[in-house]
DNA sequence: TGGACACCGATTGTTGACAATCTGCTGCAG
DNA sequence: CTGCAGCAGATTGTCAACAATCGGTGTCCA
């Protein structure tokens, strides 16, 4: 494998670290409710464990991870009740970012987004499920709609923290059987109602996106036997 | 003065270094945009380098400091801007959770709040101004009505992040001659709303609430010399 | 005289070793 | 057989020294 590691453009090592640690949650390669051991890390990553603690204190921070002082950390596992609280309030705080970017994105920002969104029905044409859901940065339509907001406060608050939480699910239910469909569809008249720019249809139909992808969550979370617990494999 | 040094329940060297610099930086001692070293910070609080460290990556996580590698961090510094889209944020994300606590809040703890009110009240008849806004935690009536949202996501979100970060201004802002006043009616009314179990007026009162404080900071702004730069001492 | 280069001090990043704490196990007593 | 005490191992927390990088300063040359 001589694949180059280009993905971890750190200035340093702690940062490095720590994106490369936020990803593999992310992705699921490190599942929900994992205790990690700084031992195992530092001889994956092959760094000290200084780097790595700080990297470890950064997701702390960031609320990826939990700690209990002297006990270790474990990968943060959203209860089933916790993950419908979030999608509560990405509702509120994504329609409230759908209606500022109906009056802010500019006319270029808006044909990108209509470019993500043909990149996305070509893609879907192929192999329809999977991996509608699975883009990242500038090929969401979410990320771009959100940046598009220009309000700093509201951004860093969905794409920092709630970006990736959200994402670490959206990796587990998107492979409902017509879901992608339906959210493609949802998605084309979230980005006409901004291209229109009627904010308030615009938050309206985000706000009904959002609800729908809640409620197809709780639909698989009530059909795939009430594991009552956690999303997550909890322990 | 015998007063426990309680606040610095640390567990870990790290952990107390982290509130105790969190709590510097919200109450202004460290202003913002100041430029901390962390030798500074190692002898001032008589700790290694390490759990230091530490400390300001989670710092980092919050949002509190901001790092440029091998530049060292600064406490972050609200532009004039920033600080009213936070408030927009916080209008949307308190509003909602002031609809939830009318729905989700035990008659108890509804007691409680009426408790912090009149215990303002008290306050605030002796020397009005200054300290209403001061409290924190438990003595801070949004501090309470956050919590009882029971919304495990929107509480973190509201209470771990923009908590810290709104407190930090209000320190230098809440002294507006007549503010305090006012404030303690739309409480009042605030709280007479999630008493009644009326949760679409309790979330609109909230947002006028914030929306009166966001005004009220604008206009402090427009009148002392339009700094235009950034509401703290930049630079 | 102005600009660019090189040096130096200071600060941050990194490492490895040492100390404190917790978890699980073994063995003994009841 | 059950439960507790104590021990051993591993893991986390802390420290002190070393290396790398940046910002400022002074000098040299055009």
């Amino acid at each position: 494998m001589v694949e180059v590691q280009s993905d971890t453009p750190a200035l340093t090592l702690s940062d490095g670290a720590f994106q490369r640690i936020q990803t593999a949650i992310v992705k699921g390669e490190i599942p929900p409710g994992t205790r990690i051991s700084e031992q195992y890390l530092s001889t994956t990553f092959g760094i000290g464990r200084g780097p790595l603690r700080e990297a470890i204190r950064r997701l702390e921070g960031r609320r990826l991870v939990v700690r209990i002082p002297h006990a270790g950390v474990r990968v943060v596992s959203l209860s089933y009740e916790e993950l419908l609280e979030l999608y509560h309030v990405r509702e509120a705080l994504e329609g409230m970012a759908c209606r500022l970017a109906a009056q802010n994105m500019s006319e270029s920002e808006i044909a990108m987004l209509r470019d993500v969104l043909a990149t996305h029905e070509k893609h879907s044409g192929l192999q329809a499920n999977e991996s509608y859901y699975q883009q990242e940065g500038d090929l969401d339509i979410h990320y771009v709609i959100i940046r598009g907001s220009k309000n700093k406060a509201l951004s860093d608050m969905l794409l920092g923290d709630l970006y990736h939480l959200v994402r670490m699910y959206r990796y587990r239910y998107s492979t409902t059987p017509k879901r992608p469909q339906q959210a493609f569809a949802e998605h084309h008249r979230i980005i006409e109602a901004i291209a229109d720019r009627d904010g308030e249809l615009a938050e309206m139909l985000m706000r009904r996106h959002i609800s729908a992808s809640r409620r197809n969550i709780e639909r698989r979370m009530h059909e795939q036997g009430s594991a009552n617990t956690s999303p997550g494999e909890s322990v």
